[in-house]
Formats: structure tokens, C-alpha cells, sequence
DNA sequence: ATGGTTGATTTTCAA
């Protein structure tokens, strides 16, 4: 069973990247953000023509994610956080083939300090509690999405640059991350990987693809129950370098 | 190299 995330930027631009992509991958789950689509505008009919039933979660123009599912049932969905008042979609979460899948699309939170990045700290703190709840309940659980912070200096293409002081790295948004692998989660890119230089986001500003200076924020967390079949996991690199791509590649991790 | 690009809706905002 594979499952993933990509982050689109904008479904309506990237839906033949992601049919293309689907084809090639052949992923059983993808969780996807910034859809930046109102519900009535998801493409589900494209998707179900390509074999993949749709559970989705969507505004104009911001934000917006998906869960998308090959054979199977999506079940139980839940849209955005229970008991969090957000104006801004999201979160879903859903059920398929046994396992609880949790799309996030973390707050971006703009600049340390500014009332984004309170906004961010917030909504991690109602995600964390909502996942511990979660947890409870499905122990076969995977916390997947654009997490909007680099876990560690092996994350960042320059972490001299990229400290305390910047936005995706600084130490309270590295704590919250913490704080959310401490219910049990396991960074599943970790458990087969232990070198930096691997990212999940590329400005597109400054040839910074080309260059490979990018940030992994991009992340697929598993729990503990799920270890012991996780096989395999990673970053497909490929559609960042597709024409007019999404600033994201895809990440995913294989269950046996 | 303190800039640069992309997307959705504007006459900027968010990333």
C-alpha cells in the first residue's frame, strides 16, 4: 500500500501533472493541499476516470485539500479540526483500507513573530490534540501533508541561513513538530534515510530547483503500529522538474 | 545576487 502527499498549488493548473503522475506512481492513497478549489469546482469526475475515488475540502483561492483513493472505500471523513473554528481549509481526514489518514496543510505562518505565525503555533496546538485523539481510536494511523517546518538541519539547504529566526525552522515550530512524534509518530523518510541534502520544496524564485536549494517540509508520519510494515520511503523529485511545475514534489512511504 | 516566481484575483496577497 503506498500513500502520499503532494502539495499542487492549484489544482485547476497542476490536475494533468497530478493524472500524469497518478499513472506513473500508481499510489493506493494521495493526500493533497492547496487545492485552491471551491468544492462544487474538484475535479472528481477526471479522477474517477483515472480510478480514484475523492474525499475533498476546499475554498477559493487558498488553501484546500483532498484525500484520493485507488480501489477501496473512503470512509468516516472528517473535514477540517473538531472543536478548532478555522475559516481556512485545512485538514481532512478519512479512512481507507484499515489505515486513518491525516491531511494537513500546516499554516505557512508567514514571519516568526507576526500574527501568521501565532496563528500557526494555534492551530498546531488543535492539531496535536485532535491527532492524539485520533490515535486513540486507530492505531494504524499516518499523518501525512505540507508541514510548513524543516524537522532538523538535515532538512535545509543552508541552515545557517535558515535558524531560530526564520520562518519553517525556528525552534517553537521544530518543538510542535515534536511534540506531534512524540504521540507516536514516526517520520517515515527518516527510518530509510539519515543524510540531508534530500528536500521537498523549491522556491520558485531564484532557480532554486535547479540549484537544489530547497527545504523538507513535506512530510509522511507513521505510527507506531504501522512500523513494522513500513518498506520503504521517499521523495519523487521528478514532476518539480516537469514544465510549470508545483513548487512541492510528491512524498510517499510503502506499507507491506 | 536582500533579488527573484507562481497562482488567484486584483490594482495585491500568499507562498
Amino acid at each position: 500500500m503506498k500513500i502520499a502527499s503532494w502539495n499542487v498549488n492549484s489544482l485547476n493548473v497542476r490536475l494533468p501533472h497530478l493524472l500524469d503522475w497518478l499513472a506513473a506512481a500508481r499510489p493506493d492513497v494521495v493526500a493533497l493541499q492547496e487545492t485552491k478549489l471551491e468544492d462544487a469546482r474538484f475535479p472528481a469526475e477526471a479522477l474517477a476516470q483515472a480510478g480514484y475515488a475523492c474525499a475533498f475540502h476546499g475554498q477559493k483561492t487558498y488553501n484546500g485539500v483532498a484525500i484520493l483513493a485507488r480501489e477501496g472505500a473512503i470512509e468516516d471523513v472528517q473535514a477540517g479540526i473538531p472543536g478548532f473554528a478555522d475559516e481556512q481549509a485545512r485538514a481532512l481526514a478519512a479512512t481507507v483500507g484499515g489505515v486513518r489518514i491525516i491531511d494537513l496543510y500546516v499554516v505557512n505562518g508567514q514571519a516568526v513573530g507576526s500574527e501568521k505565525y501565532d496563528y500557526k503555533l494555534r492551530w498546531l496546538a488543535a492539531a496535536h490534540d485532535w491527532i492524539a485523539a485520533e490515535r486513540a481510536r486507530h492505531p494504524d494511523l499516518v499523518v501525512l501533508g505540507d508541514f510548513n517546518i524543516a524537522p532538523d538541519d538535515r532538512d535545509v539547504h543552508d541552515p545557517a541561513a535558515w535558524g531560530d529566526d526564520s520562518i519553517l525552522t525556528s525552534s517553537a515550530e521544530r518543538a510542535a513538530l515534536r511534540r506531534l512524534l512524540e504521540l507516536g509518530l514516526h517520520d517515515s523518510f527518516r527510518l530509510f534515510e539519515s543524510g540531508g541534502g534530500h528536500f521537498s520544496w523549491w522556491d520558485y524564485r531564484a532557480a532554486g530547483f535547479r540549484r537544489n536549494l530547497g527545504l523538507r517540509i513535506d512530510l509522511v508520519l507513521a505510527s507506531d503500529a504501522l512500523r513494522p510494515r513500513l518498506t520503504a520511503a521517499g521523495i519523487d523529485r521528478e514532476p518539480r522538474a516537469w514544465e510549470r511545475p508545483s513548487d512541492h514534489a510528491p512524498v510517499w512511504l510503502e506499507l507491506g
